[in-house]
DNA sequence: TGAGAATGGGTTGTTACTTCA
DNA sequence: CGTGAAGTAACAACCCATTCT
């Protein structure tokens, strides 16, 4: 099911593929300080996306689409939306454009200031009840909303009323879904985020183990002379003759693990590891999207 | 009881304005 | 008197914790 992308200038497929599912495969904690902050945070500038106000206008006037035949309309848009949508004459309309002194900007301001005061309650809601009402966004609202935040996971002023009246929402009901859902991806990436730091350390714990114990059966074979003497090296450990430290195989020709393994776990930390590390790549959920 | 819509407070970035050297 | 830097206020957008349905 597609909706005509002319539209909003979103891509409104629905297709079947879950942005969760995309979205985990963007865990990289190996990349990013933050592994979640460059995608949650990324501004995006789809200005251009949008065509003229007036457009899209036209747009809702008259066409019935299909999908919205089940919109549960929590609130009819005012009669006035069209107008609204006229006073946005800015055609750079972004998020920062609209900072600084009210006043002496842009006729959106006003709109704004109009759609703050009404989404915050302060007039919409007092249709004679002082409870805000909380209600269920349809499923088609909702999928719209989640094809659009899969394009974009932020909207500019410009998109969101585009939003709001495509899926007869007031702007701020939109504002509050993208703040909602951004919220939901980031408690979602930090247990991705948690649950790969969990099998990080027990591998750790586990690798930290097995070193022990090699570490305990050479020095038990230290102290039997005759052994050692007869041992052929071990194939796992060799000395680096350039840093003097473990490495983990002597026959590489390309000296490939370079970096040491140290035998006393108190021994001083190795190097940074290198691109190449393996046990890190291992544990790479996703070794092809690295860089 | 969990999901998610809504709210309020705090933070940050931008712009306009004022003051001062 | 003109000018640039610094300080400040206003504003909007966002995040976060929380409430509420």
């Amino acid at each position: 099911m597609t909706v005509e992308k002319e539209d909003l200038g979103l891509s409104l497929s629905l297709n079947s593929n879950s942005f969760e599912n995309r979205q985990s495969l963007q865990l990289n904690p190996m990349s990013s300080s933050s592994p979640s902050s460059h995608f949650l945070l990324q501004k995006s500038p789809w200005n251009h996306v949008f065509g003229s106000a007036e457009r899209s206008c036209e747009i809702f006037k008259g066409e019935t689409r299909p999908f919205l035949k089940g919109i549960d309309v929590n609130r009819l848009p005012s009669a006035a939306d069209c107008e609204e949508e006229a006073g946005i004459s800015s055609p750079n309309s972004t998020l920062s454009s609209l900072s600084g002194k009210r006043s002496e900007r842009d006729p959106i301001g006003d709109e704004i200031e109009i759609e703050r005061d009404s989404s915050r309650g302060i007039s919409d809601d007092e249709d004679g009840e002082t409870s805000r009402k909380k209600l269920r966004l349809s499923k088609d609202q909702s999928a719209v909303l989640e094809e659009s935040f899969k394009e974009h996971n932020t909207l500019n002023p410009k998109q969101k009323l585009a939003l709001a009246k495509q899926l007869h929402l007031r702007p701020r009901q939109v504002e509050v879904w993208f703040q909602n859902r951004r919220a939901r991806t980031k408690l979602k990436q930090t247990e991705v985020d948690c649950e790969f730091l969990k099998r990080l350390c027990e591998n750790l714990t586990e690798e930290n183990r097995r070193l022990q114990k090699e570490v305990q059966e050479l020095r038990a074979l230290k102290l039997s002379p005759q052994l050692y003497m007869h041992m052929t090296p071990p194939t796992t450990l060799t000395l680096c003759p350039s840093c003097e430290r473990v490495a983990v195989s002597s026959s590489d020709a390309n000296h490939r693990p370079h970096h040491p393994i140290p035998i006393s776990p108190w021994a001083p930390p190795p190097p940074p590891p290198p691109p190449h590390a393996p046990f890190i790549r291992a544990l790479d959920p996703h070794p092809t999207s690295r860089s």
